[in-house]
DNA sequence: CAAGTGAAGTTGTATAGATAAGTGGCGCCG
DNA sequence: CGGCGCCACTTATCTATACAACTTCACTTG
């Protein structure tokens, strides 16, 4: 009889176990991580896939360790998966709330030349823009501006949007997005903004900026997404023996 | 004859030189990175150190790559050191910029319960509070609230601060970062910040409030820093392949 | 000419073993 | 009783090997 998750490796369901452990309190935090030879023989495995597992915790921010120094379990938040940094709704149902969304605009134009240059293709080229307020819980939390290529864009144009996520539409067309750069700053709300958000013109937002990549390279959806202030906010851990790919520049 | 640098290990060395060939131009984005068996091969290493090289690169978003698919050079963003998102003076000096500073207020005073709780001390407990207007190039940019716990705080009280960095002064008496928690969200200017800011009350600020750790874990400083919007924005690079230690939740 | 096949190349994963380097604790000695 | 040094334990790094999974591309075949 075959386990439900065959495909995924040793690495990463040990990764998944010792989370477990960690987040449902089992480990509680200050206690010591078992050393590397003690998973070992409880799991049967080499010290690969071990160290791998612990690895990845301690990017994740849930262990400390060091050389020579037993690995220590620490009170981090819990990681978000991938995909609830793509989607809405993934993220709101990560977070136990229930999303909502109205969608305000779903058209097909051509690319301008800011469109154009976040999704690598020419300007003229046909794009689809969607421009929807999103809902937690019932509570306006977000402002939408999403713009896919014609590639994508053209599943959503005979969608309800305002029933389903785009991102399981994008995925039931074998549409995977597994890179993303998001860029985060801060702006007062323009008219469109003030008017779907129910805020004065010029109060402050939270702007993430994001494009979203396939596994092979390619920019597939540009987002603006303004976010009420005071609802949201982005955490990162930071440390100099892991270091992220967190860079503070200058505005774009 | 020994390199000047003979600490560092294979696969950092590794890392180092494949970055440096892609800042450099030498490999440019699109550029396919050569095979793990040539890297192998060029320098005479196993393939260990090769991989764990690649991976720092990947997760820095300077190369993309896949099982059965070989690596290409991404345009993005060259990676900031750790210490560049601990210290204004390090990140402005690493963007290539002048820092500059003006201190309005340097005070001993009882943490209150919100920076006890941040510190990880009673409140009460003495600290040293900060307020710096931070400029680059002589740019007015950043508003630096920073609580420092006393142990670090009254290393600083006979500094002049509008010519030395914090962090150098830290680092020289020992006090070294290794870790830290960032949460990044808007807000509206106060009355402090608009009269040091130069901007109405109201206005949007990208706020990032930060928390510093030891090695050993305690918690030294605790900073809230306001940025005008338009200057600064900050830049997360995200794959579902190596996920880091990135949320976005209820801001606190 | 299009579609399917298959081999070669490449990356992902796991194992085993060896060495280096750092931590923590224990006991010895002053 | 305090300080110092030694030693067991733990983690970091590197090597070598093997197999699995995936991509790509050339080639065959209908």
């Amino acid at each position: 009889m075959k386990c439900v998750t065959p495909a995924s490796p040793i690495h990463e369901r040990l990764r998944l176990e010792l989370q477990r452990r960690i987040v449902s309190g089992e480990w509680a935090p200050g206690d010591r991580v078992p050393s590397e030879a003690s998973l070992r023989e409880e799991f049967g495995v080499s010290r690969g896939p071990v160290r791998q597992a612990l690895a990845a915790l301690r990017t994740a921010g849930l262990i400390s360790g060091g050389q020579g120094r037993q690995a220590v379990v620490l009170d981090g938040a819990v990681p978000q998966p991938f995909d609830a940094f793509l989607s809405f709704t993934e993220w709101t149902r990560a977070t136990g709330r229930t999303p909502g969304q109205r969608t305000v605009e779903l058209a097909r134009r051509p690319a301008d030349a800011i469109a154009a240059g976040r999704l690598d293709c020419e300007p003229g080229d046909p794009v689809v823009q969607v421009l929807r307020v999103r809902t937690a819980d019932g509570v306006v939390t977000m402002l939408e501006r999403a713009t896919f290529i014609w590639e994508a864009g053209r599943l959503l144009l005979d969608q309800d949007l305002d029933s389903a996520s785009i991102f399981d539409t994008l995925r039931g067309h074998g549409l995977h997005f597994v890179r993303a750069r998001h860029e985060i700053d801060a702006i007062g709300a323009d008219a469109t903004d003030a008017a779907h958000l129910g805020v004065p013109v010029g109060s402050p937002l939270l702007r993430e900026r994001r494009v979203s990549y396939t596994p092979d390279g390619r920019a597939v959806e540009a987002a603006d997404d303004r976010y009420l202030p005071g609802l949201t906010s982005f955490l990162i851990e930071n440390s100099s023996h892991n270091p992220v790919p967190l860079t503070r520049g200058a505005a774009s």
